[in-house]
DNA sequence: CGCGAACTTGACTGTAGTCAACCTGCGTGG
DNA sequence: CCACGCAGGTTGACTACAGTCAAGTTCGCG
């Protein structure tokens, strides 16, 4: 257990408790566990499509892409992670691979095993629950990314994952107009399905609103962008209000 | 508790112990959750885009689509479900609506309560448990569902998505080479991100291999249409093996 | 029998993909 | 310290897949 792993794992709790209300032993039951530090570099494969693994990865430094893959090769970014998500929380309870990890950004990475997951899970039920909403928030995200990715136009689709990701990175804070995302407008492309070519040229076109330079997105016009985007944050926030953060799971 | 919503309960244990280990108390605690049946007629949006409710809807019969939908009102089915699926199993622990929910048949419903499923949640771990499992299953389904949107041509996201329902309407039977899916061609451009002019157009570019008529999917040649889909059904089917059942927030 | 929903077809349009060349900025090594 | 190489960004010309619009046709149902 080294500092730095402390730090990270606090991160992971401050997402946690963001949506979740979990009492001080909970919380050191988190921060106890074990991991293993791993450093990726930038355009790395971490995990495989369908590879199965026996430890979570809980992202202390970076951005990681989770992908799929066509029979052509072409991939499809499916969602964007950055330092304080455990990005295979899912495989807790369902180890098989639902695509694979690619690190945008040289990241750092800590595995945690799925025994000690669960068996923290199976101590304390409110942190089975948390860990249950955190995916649950996952799954809401990738929803809207299909909506995204179906049915609307480039401009739209790049707006709209850029103010997602204002909001997620600016988490419990305000929303941040400008945040580092250390991604070629070619990974941009494939988290918005589209080629390199065309997010290059739709960009030039939001140019007013947002820019990016050196991995790093300025927003100059936060409702404007937003209203391009057709983003509306809800679905990320509406239960970080304190009345919602309950604990369902209690024993009676 | 009427004979017909104990047989809609039993098709949720059953798919809920197609992958997880249930005792019979168990499953006996699910079959006793109260319900209120509700009837629904073809096209009718039932729960609308950011409806907060205080139930969850189980499909005793029909087919049900979620859709979000883009600021011109286009829609976007993010995943089918079908009798048996508890369609918002998510909300027992984030109550806030990830997308609406449209019969696109004529539907029987059941509302579960919330606070029922939570209870029995609470009680037994291991039906938590199930219900995570089952909740990681759908998003897996809609993980490729972005992949398929975004990346994959007319032909191939429609092969995919009727590869997709033969597997999950036959579960733990063999493939279904025949099934009952009363949608429209305009409902199926809705999950495959396509009008129904292109829809119907590509449809008949795979006669050979698959033909729908009066709602019913016939494919003629599985192995074809997989291969025409890219379909690798792994992701639905990997932890039903016997040795993957398992029960991890079994207590100490 | 007549209506309406769903399906079918054709002609045309448009957004995004492809291919290819070129530019720019940064890190490395001679 | 400059030259080179290379990854990423930019631009243009052309292509193509899917959307749009509009006019039928078919089929089931009242």
């Amino acid at each position: 257990m080294t500092a730095s792993s402390t730090a990270a794992l606090q991160l992971f709790v401050d997402r946690l408790t963001a949506r979740s209300i979990l009492t001080d032993e909970e919380q050191g039951a988190i921060l106890a566990l074990p991991s293993h530090r791993v450093e990726f570099r930038r355009k790395q494969d971490f995990v495989h499509i369908d590879e199965v693994t026996s430890y979570a990865c809980l992202i202390a430094s970076g951005v990681v892409g989770r992908f799929g893959q066509t029979a052509t090769g072409a991939r499809q970014t499916t969602a964007f992670h950055i330092a304080g998500d455990m990005v295979d929380l899912h495989s807790t309870v369902r180890p098989v691979g639902i695509g694979g990890l690619n690190a945008l950004c040289e990241a750092t990475i800590l595995r945690v095993p799925h025994a000690a997951i669960r068996e923290v899970a199976a101590r304390y039920p409110a942190i089975a629950e948390a860990f249950w909403r955190d995916c649950m928030l996952d799954a809401a995200v990738l929803m809207q990314w299909v909506v995204n990715v179906g049915r609307r136009d480039a401009r739209t689709r790049i707006a709209h994952v850029l103010c997602e990701m204002a909001i997620r990175i600016g988490e419990d804070r305000q929303i941040l107009v400008e945040y580092d995302l250390p991604i070629t407008q070619e990974q941009l492309g494939d988290a918005a399905a589209l080629t390199s070519v065309h997010v290059n040229r739709s960009l030039k076109t939001l140019t007013d609103l947002v820019t990016i330079r050196h991995g790093r997105v300025r927003i100059r016009d936060w409702h404007a962008l937003a209203d391009v985007g057709e983003f509306e944050g809800s679905y990320l926030t509406a239960d970080t209000a304190p009345d919602r953060q309950r604990r369902y799971l209690e024993r009676p």
